[in-house]
RNA sequence: GCCCUGGUAGUAUAGAGGCCCAGUAUGCGGCGCUGUCACCGCCGUGACCCGGGUUCAAAUCCCGGCCAGGGCGCCA
């Protein structure tokens, strides 16, 4: 409830139910600054009344009543003058965040405390503007003809090399926490074409930064017949879409620019085929918003990333700044390649024959991405650590709450 | 894995060897105030991460531990 909801209800008396945010106590009339789920909103108590309520913790949950009258709050041009009210629930005095926000705490006290946390109108924003972009980006794939998909996390091989997965015991065999859906989405092209998935990942790397979480959310897709840049256009159209939809100013350029790997290997001085560090990144992308790193060495990407050429590859990295949003790009289709690079990669083609079976079952050309949902709502909601957007963080310090 | 920084009331902070049996804000308890809007004023309450050491004297310096924040690497 928030005090423009009250408006149509003047003169009408109402049972409201919420918590109570702050009290404003002067003599014998107390403004009672009343929380719920959809915002404050405040109520008015006299006399006995306000005696009365002063005495119940803030943050309990209370049911008022009474009639709803035209006040002169700056905020709250309507109001509840409480006739009576009920504590159903009360909280502790001693609260370990100020949900009415006079003291900041830091955000790991606020993390240990998520539910107390999200009773600020603003912290509970980010959560709400998390949902809409979900909502916004399983709208506008389903709209561009990608069907949903859920694959498992729970998987046998590691599906990409290169990062450390969980391990764990499955009835006796060993498992791995999926670190991608690359290998399931890619198959599931054969037949539904255009898939896209949004789920949890997991990374069992000890990184210890404001942009790594060891479970994180990723924003899949894969599409038949799609070339790199329309893999690029999708993913440039999809951020606008969220920026449109979510109705967050910023000076979004006509194109987002493209750069290659060449470019920014001669920008910081380094050779071909040197991976692009931190500080590079971060240097080349001072002042930049969105653009892309097109080109990359076929030896810095992943075995199923499709070459261009002998020493490049069909790939692309979506940046904003020096930080990684997404990357993808054209995939390889055709069973002897992919069968080559994998060896070329120092795997097992062996531990991939379940994959490998699917190639060879006229899998149509693609091309895909992954995106760093929680990256990007970080840059969407000019956050600066990635913790500020995910409700329970998991890092390599904290596996609770 | 490497490196840097930091742990002071519930929360957020001041403090750089004696001015500190630790100051301020907010919270909490009390008193006053009839329209506030971070209401205000007065009184009270509550803290130096743990263990050693140096010193006449340690929140402050040194060593160790634990915990936390961050950078690099890895990676999205």
């Amino acid at each position: 409830m928030q005090s423009r909801d009250l408006e149509g209800l003047e003169g009408k008396s109402v049972t409201l139910t919420g918590w109570i945010d702050s009290f404003r106590q002067l003599g014998k009339i107390t403004f009672v600054i009343m929380g719920d789920p959809e915002g404050n909103y405040q109520a008015v108590a006299r006399e006995e009344m306000a005696r009365k309520i002063v005495q119940v913790p803030r943050q309990s949950y209370i049911k008022i009543w009474g009639p709803v009258a035209r006040g002169q709050g700056k905020a709250s041009p309507f109001e509840v003058r409480i006739e009576g009210f009920e504590v159903i629930n009360s909280a502790d005095t001693v609260l370990p965040i100020d949900p009415a926000s006079k003291v900041n705490s830091e955000l790991t006290t606020r993390v240990n405390n998520r539910p107390l946390d999200l009773r600020v109108p603003e912290e509970r924003a980010v959560f709400l503007t998390r949902a809409k972009a979900m909502q916004i980006i399983r709208e506008f794939l389903t709209g561009s003809g990608f069907v949903e998909v859920d694959t498992p996390k729970i998987i046998a091989t590691a599906s990409e090399g290169g990062a450390e997965l969980f391990k764990f015991d499955y009835f006796g065999r060993p498992a791995y926490l999926a670190q991608s859906p690359q290998l399931y989405k890619e198959e599931l092209v054969l037949s539904l074409g255009k898939v896209f998935e949004i789920a949890h990942y997991f990374r069992a790397e000890k990184s210890n930064t404001v942009k790594h979480l060891n479970e994180f959310t990723s924003v899949d897709i894969e599409a038949a017949m799609a070339m790199r840049d329309d893999a690029m256009k999708l993913i440039e159209g999809l951020v606008r879409e969220m920026y449109r939809g979510l109705e967050v100013n910023y000076a979004m350029p006509e194109r987002f620019p493209v750069y290659t790997y060449e470019d920014i290997v001669n920008h910081a001085g380094l050779k071909f085929g040197d991976d692009l560090s931190s500080e590079v990144l971060n240097d080349f992308g001072r002042g930049k918003g969105y653009y892309f790193i097109v080109d990359w060495p076929i030896s810095l990407k992943p075995f199923y990333t499709m070459p261009k050429g002998d020493a490049l590859s069909e790939s692309f990295d979506l940046m904003y700044g020096g930080l990684e949003i997404a990357s993808g790009g054209q995939r390889i289709h055709q069973h002897e390649m992919l069968y080559s690079r994998l060896k070329a990669s120092g795997l097992d083609p062996e531990s991939f024959s379940e994959h490998l079976k699917a190639y060879r079952w006229g899998m149509p050309p693609h091309s895909g991405w992954g995106m760093g949902l929680d990256r990007l709502l970080m840059v969407l909601m000019n956050r600066e650590n990635i913790r500020e957007v995910v409700l329970y963080p998991r890092d390599s310090r904290h596996l609770a709450p």
